[in-house]
DNA sequence: GTCTATAGGGAGATAGAC
DNA sequence: GTCTATCTCCCTATAGAC
């Protein structure tokens, strides 16, 4: 059934402009007028698919973490074969920003406007990012195990903050590209801001 | 006059009690009624103050980036004396999180939710964070001749993301406190992740 | 400088027709 | 599955008293 994938239905369609209004003016400002009025329908309308505004976002801000843990899962099916630690770091990363950015604006909203929801919306969504988070502790522990435990999850911390504040600047079709972008954030993680000069966009 | 610095008057208590609740919710979810509930007045009295909401959060952006220039220009005062490098940076990202973390909710503010206000807003705001960023540029020019000035801003970048991430995790109360965090992202900034193992938070 | 009172608009949500 | 109509609530902002 192609049509059935390329046409998605009307519950598909509310959540797709609800990510997207998300990202553009945060969880408050985003009306449920707005959001029907982008899929050409009305405000009412939306009851139908979902229980509340909160019920809503609830689902986006949860595909926004599906997206990031299906991009981490798609790396791992591959890097058994071969690759120095380097590379499965670099292919991660490269994997994060796809999710950022090639895969709808589930994970930009997520990253963005998650902090503007209300408390008891985020505290339904807080295991799933352990959850995520988890994953790239196990990852960097594996990669890295002369690394202090302790300074592991700081670690962390600062590559998804050089990672997830780019939806704030890069511009995915410059001539860098994601790919020269995961490689220029992986060297200056690993190896520092010096190592930057060594790095090549063209690889 | 202690008392007029002591007790702030009452357009200064409504900065400071809007730039928390900014921190607290984003610029759509905060009410006035809110921020004049917090410090014992009532929501019309704010327009006494400010013709708009508007206009008291353009304010408080605009403090928040002020705080940042102060704490960057307090270093470069004492810096020409002597200190290498790694130094002068690590003053300045200290001096950074110190603006985030111990100068009132201003900057906090700012950092968390200059994206969730209006563009009009916004805009305003802009031609102020190009210039604290701008010194920034001009440091690391200085302090990083080698580096590709094309790899500059994003360097910058990756660094800022660090730092300003840290208001979503950091709790400046524990152990490392924010002397050692600034060591910590100094270093990893600068030598890579393997770095992090060879600091230690007692300096 | 703060109050009360209120205008005017827009939000989330519901009920029932089609 | 979507519409219209509507309820209730709360927002920003204003006007004028104290």
């Amino acid at each position: 059934m192609r049509r059935a994938r390329d046409t998605p239905n009307g519950k598909q369609r509310v959540l797709d402009a609800a990510a997207e209004r998300l990202v553009a003016q945060g969880y408050t400002a985003t009306t449920l007028r707005e959001i029907a009025a982008d899929i050409g329908i009305k405000a009412g309308s939306i009851y139908h698919h979902f229980e509340s505004k909160e019920d809503l976002f609830i689902e986006v801000f949860s595909r926004g973490i599906s997206v990031m843990v299906d991009a981490f899962e798609s790396v791992e099916g591959v890097e058994l074969s071969c690759d120095n630690p380097i590379d499965r770091i670099e292919q991660h990363v490269r994997a994060h920003l796809g999710a950022l950015f090639e895969h709808g604006s589930y994970t930009a909203a997520h990253v963005t406007a998650f902090f503007t929801a209300p408390v008891e919306l985020r505290s339904a969504i807080v295991p799933l990012r352990d959850d995520y988070e988890h994953r790239w502790n196990a990852l960097l522990a594996d990669v890295l195990p002369e690394l202090d435990t302790a300074r592991l999850p700081i670690a962390r911390l600062f590559l998804f903050g050089a990672m997830n504040t780019t939806i704030e600047w890069f511009d995915p079709r410059g001539d860098l590209g994601l790919d020269g972008l995961a490689n220029l954030i992986t060297v200056q993680f690993l190896e520092g801001v010096h190592a930057l000069n060594l790095q090549r966009s063209t690889r």
